[in-house]
DNA sequence: TTGCTCCTCACGTCACGTGAGGTGGC
DNA sequence: TTGCTCCTCACGTCACGTGAGGTGGC
């Protein structure tokens, strides 16, 4: 006859856990010699380590209750469905992995190696690092709504780096960000950006190509604006200054009056 | 400005873990508006996906407070130390899932495919149920206690069901669990279990093999041999009238008296 | 007025862990 | 007598879930 803790050492459990056991009704309480002491025979070992291979597997106590009584049928179909969610568990951790290990390579969390790419090399093309963050945390929110989207979104923003216009227009933009609050030279910022826009828009009409974007929804649009508003001190001002050009928003740039054409 | 809804739903969490998050210290208590709900920026929403990362990946919330206010280099140790423990956890639950597949199989729990061929090649020589079950429980005692001796084990028992002298032995037993208590045939099957060690024994002596079965330690062979006690109602006697004929145990059968020789 | 979101307690959940206080055989 | 194992409450842990009861703007 074995002791409480003899059992449990031959199924690799605590003695409070098989305490636990009898307590939900999943191993039977067996008799006690004159000391009160729980004695168990083998069987009670094989029982045991039925509850725990279920258990280490994921399933809830109530639920190795139900199987422990149930036919072998059920039983079948059950495992089946245990090793479906391990499959799943498994998958999700791999997910774990790789995002914890971006964390590892320095960019923060949640962005795909794409998007590393794409800070690596502003990085390289000597923009500020508050800019970069800014551009980062943006990403941070746009991979938590659309991740399947990022890669593709990501690798048209790299190759948009080797475009000397884009460049100049984020150059602008980094410089614009240092400035106190009030500087003169803001105005002729908002004056460059809205002739970029005003090129980008004709490019787009000709070409015959609308916004693409609209996989952004009007509340991570809102959120990016957010965003960009809290960056620098002066943002709020900038976007005014684009409003007196005839420009709305920031993220999702557009023209104040399409009727009236921006031009 | 964020509801605690909207930053929520932009992290893919619960509004009850954002309060949460503030109650732990882990995510900074926004300011209010006129009505006393929480105001929410954009940054919030990079800090509660730093930290929701972190916590997929399993990392404790006291942990990831920490983790949030250390350097890079304490930060970069803990990210490998959290991705090692993945590692870990992914290996686990494919183990897991291999318990969990022979449990579909058929043949109980804990036991590797060797085992399984085993029990089947058993079957197919057509041993009662009951008897293979009383050895399908005993391997899973053993494999709970050598787990990674169990695959050499089987297979060389699998071996010795191809031996006439040891196949007769088993049905002999198999036989044996079957009579009525008292019945006059179990004398005689005791004679011919002696006579099949004293065979064995001398034939171990005269190669020169001592006892290689070490590995068991005295605990499981006495659990082993409870197991076998418990497994039909005979059982006890069959181990009197052994060591009315010279030899004692079961698992670990051995001469009585082994200085006189057990032949 | 109704429905929706927000608020703060505060108890519940799951699978045990961890003392607290006591007993029984060597 | 001391040390060890066993016993039964019963509260603690972790990361929230889930009402309970109430407020504020449409």
């Amino acid at each position: 006859m074995l002791t409480i803790s003899q059992l449990a050492a031959h199924a690799g459990v605590t003695v409070r856990a098989v305490r636990h056991y009898h307590a939900k009704g999943l191993l039977p309480e067996p008799g006690r010699d004159h000391s009160g002491y729980r004695r168990y025979d083998a069987q009670a070992v094989v029982e045991l380590i039925r509850i725990r291979t279920l258990a280490d597997a994921g399933v809830p106590l109530s639920r190795v209750h139900e199987l422990l009584a149930a036919g072998p049928e059920e039983f079948a179909a059950a495992v089946e469905a245990v090793d479906r969610r391990l499959r799943g568990e498994i998958r999700d951790l791999q997910r774990h992995r790789q995002r914890i290990a971006q964390l590892a390579a320095g960019d923060s969390l949640a962005l795909p190696a794409e998007a590393v790419a794409y800070f690596e090399r502003l990085r390289e093309l000597g923009f500020s690092e508050p800019f970069v963050e800014v551009e980062r945390d943006s990403w941070i929110m746009i991979a938590a709504q659309l991740p399947q989207h990022v890669p593709a979104l990501m690798a048209t923003k790299r190759a948009q780096l080797d475009d000397e216009i884009v460049l100049r227009f984020y150059r602008d933009l980094d410089e614009a960000a240092g400035f106190e609050p009030g500087d003169p030279r803001l105005p002729e910022v908002a004056d460059r950006v809205s002739a970029l826009m005003t090129a980008t828009f004709a490019r787009a009409e000709a070409e015959g190509v609308s916004a693409e974007d609209d996989q952004f929804s009007d509340e991570l649009v809102a959120l990016l604006d957010e965003a960009f508003l809290d960056s620098f001190p002066d943002a709020p001002r900038l976007l005014e200054l684009l409003e007196e050009r005839g420009w709305v928003g920031w993220t999702m740039i557009r023209p104040a009056h399409p009727g009236r054409r921006a031009v």
